[in-house]
RNA sequence: CGCGGGGUGGAGCAGUUCGGUAGCUCGCCGGGCUCAUAACCCGGAGGUCGUAGGUUCAAAUCCUGCCUCCGCAA
C-alpha cells in the first residue's frame, strides 16, 4: 500500500528509516519547513527531510496543510498516512484526503500524555512505565481511536533522548505488526479509555532547576530535559546546564544548592534534606564536562541557585 | 551586521588590569605506607600559552587580522 510518511524530529526519522528498511512502500514524505538553526541561523532541513533525501524520496516541506499543499500531496496517490511527531494538527479536509486515513504513532499509553512532549512529561512526572500507541487521527489533540499499544518500562536513569530512541524502535516493531492489518482492512479500533492528561511542549522555563525540590524530582527533571532543552540553574549569575545527575544517599549535610565534593562524587543539597549527585554539567561558554572536572576548576565555595 | 563568553601540559581552571623564570585542583607514570582504599606520603614525565603578523631589550600578558568552541536570543 502506498504510504505517505509525515514527521519532523530525529525520532520520526528513525521510524521512517525503520519503515523503509522493513520494505514498506513509502511514496512521499511530509515534514515541516526547514528552520533557521543556531547562532548563524543556518537554514537546516528537519531530520526527517534528511532521511528522506538519503533515500531519494519526494519531500513536501510545509507546516500548514493548505488546500494547495493537500493538492500536491494528492499527486503521490498515497492510500495511507503514517504520522510520527509531525507537529501539525490536521483538519478534516486533510484527514479526508487520504482514503485509508492517517495513523499516528504516539509515545504514550493514551489517553495519558496527549500532546507534543509525552516522553519528557512522563519522565518529569516520575512515571515508571510508558507506551507507544498507534491510533487513527481525528481532529482533536491525540484523541483518536486506538489500534494497538506496546508498553515498556522506563529505566530509572534513562534520559528522554535515550527513551525516545528506544520507543522509536518499539514503534517500528508495532508498525510492522499492525500495518498488514491496515493493508487488509481487517482491524478494530477502540476508543481511548481512562484518565487523560496533557503533555505540552517544553520551554526553557520548564527546564529551570529548583533545588528546594527533592533530589529525585530534580533528577527526573534533568532526565526529562535531556537532550532538549536541558535542565539549567544559575551559578554566580551565569546559567549552568545540568545534563546528567542522580539522587544519592549521603551523610553530608548540605544547604539548598550548596555543592561539595565527597570522594569521587560531586554532591548538591536539595529539598527535604535529600542529596543529588551531579554527573555532567555545562557552565555558560564552556563545553560539556564531567562534574568532577568542573569542580577541579572551582576555587571558591560553590552554591547553585 | 542579534547579545555575550572561551581557546594556557591528558581534564578543569588561575595568571592578562600594571609585559620580566608556567601556577592551582585532578589525572598519568614510578616508589612508599596500610588488613585495606577513587585515602595518605615521596619522586617524575608532560606546555613553541588557538593561529599569523606587529610593538618591545623582553609578550600567555599590549595592538591588528584570521581560525575555532560555547551560552543566551530567534
Amino acid at each position: 500500500m502506498r504510504i505517505l510518511f509525515a514527521g519532523t524530529p530525529t525520532t520520526a526519522a528513525t521510524v521512517l528509516e525503520g519503515l523503509i528498511a522493513s520494505g514498506h512502500e513509502v511514496v512521499a514524505v511530509l515534514t515541516r519547513e526547514d528552520s533557521l538553526v543556531g547562532r548563524k541561523k543556518v537554514l537546516t532541513p528537519s531530520p526527517v527531510a534528511l532521511a528522506a533525501e538519503k533515500h531519494s524520496l519526494p519531500i513536501i516541506r510545509s507546516s500548514k496543510l493548505t488546500p494547495k499543499v493537500l493538492q500536491s500531496i494528492s499527486e503521490f496517490k498515497a492510500e495511507l498516512a503514517v504520522v510520527v511527531a509531525y507537529g501539525v494538527i490536521l483538519k478534516q479536509d486533510a484527514l479526508d484526503s487520504i482514503a485509508n486515513g492517517w495513523f499516528n504513532l504516539h509515545f504514550s499509553h493514551l489517553p495519558r500524555w496527549r500532546g507534543a512532549a509525552p516522553v519528557q512529561r512522563a519522565i518529569q512526572a516520575g512515571d515508571t512505565d510508558i507506551g507507544v500507541s498507534l491510533f487513527r487521527i481525528d481532529t482533536g489533540l491525540d484523541t483518536g481511536p486506538v489500534l494497538a499499544v506496546a508498553d515498556t518500562i522506563i529505566e530509572p536513569d534513562e534520559s528522554a533522548g535515550e527513551l525516545l530512541g528506544r520507543l522509536a524502535k518499539i514503534g517500528v516493531s508495532l508498525l510492522n505488526q499492525e500495518l498488514p492489518r491496515l493493508y487488509s482492512g481487517s482491524y478494530e479500533l477502540t476508543e481511548q479509555m481512562g484518565e487523560a492528561s496533557l503533555a505540552p511542549k517544553l520551554n526553557r522555563d520548564d527546564a529551570r532547576i529548583d533545588f528546594s525540590k527533592r533530589a529525585i524530582e530534580v533528577s527526573n527533571l534533568v532526565r526529562a530535559m535531556n537532550p532538549e532543552p536541558i535542565a539549567w540553574c544559575q551559578l554566580a549569575g551565569e546559567s549552568m546546564r545540568v545534563l546528567r545527575a542522580r539522587p544519592v544517599v549521603s551523610s553530608i549535610e548540605l544547604s539548598l544548592g550548596e555543592v561539595a565534593v565527597d570522594g569521587n562524587r560531586v554532591l548538591v543539597g536539595c529539598g527535604d534534606r535529600s542529596t543529588l549527585e551531579l554527573l555532567e554539567v555545562q557552565p555558560a561558554s564552556k563545553n560539556v564536562m564531567s562534574a568532577h572536572s568542573w569542580m577541579n576548576g572551582q576555587s571558591d565555595k560553590v552554591v547553585l541557585e
